[in-house]
DNA sequence: TAGGCCATCTGGTCCT
DNA sequence: AGGACCAGATGGCCTA
């Protein structure tokens, strides 16, 4: 938006039916107030569409919230640790994923080896991957770590 | 009272 | 030209 080409003095006047631009021709006062009013229009509009856009971003913000884990937080986190958070939950489900498949996998052969080989440590072996499972969702796997800049 | 967090305004830049 | 997005500035509110 480029400004309207007037002298300091006339603009200091205060005498809108005096106002001349730089290039010498008459300048209607209606042509500055009109532009003045247009760009504070402009302006206004923008800084509504501003505050609904960055009410948007909170609308998401509190949805994420909503879903990540908040283990003993009684105050709601702020838009970085939710981040924060976000990131460490989608890490250790993908992890939990990983381990899961994994073990799916493993689990055959385990069944195929106790069956043939030693038992005993078998028997102790899956004992304990079935104690891991009960409680895939230990808060420790999604504690909040802020790194430091 | 200082520091953290947030909302809002504003000007600049990019895209359609 | 106008809208979306972004970053800097500013002021208010809250808490330790």
């Amino acid at each position: 938006m480029k400004p309207c080409k007037l002298s300091s003095s006339n603009m200091d006047s205060g005498l809108e039916a005096d106002l001349q631009c730089r290039s010498g021709t008459v300048c209607v006062a209606k042509c500055s107030s009109d532009r003045l009013e247009s760009t504070a229009k402009r302006r206004l509009a923008a800084n509504a569409r501003e505050r609904r856009r960055m009410q948007g971003l909170n609308t998401a913000f509190d949805r994420l919230r909503k879903v990540v884990p908040q283990w003993g937080q009684d105050k709601k986190l702020s838009k970085y640790e939710t981040l924060q958070m976000a990131l460490s939950y989608i890490m250790a489900l993908t992890r939990i994923l990983a381990e899961a498949e994994r073990y799916s996998a493993e689990k055959d052969w385990i069944s195929f080896h106790c069956e043939h080989f030693h038992q005993e440590s078998c028997h102790a072996y899956m004992g304990q991957k079935v104690a891991a499972e009960a409680d895939p969702y230990e808060p420790r796997l999604f504690s909040f770590h802020p790194d430091h800049y």
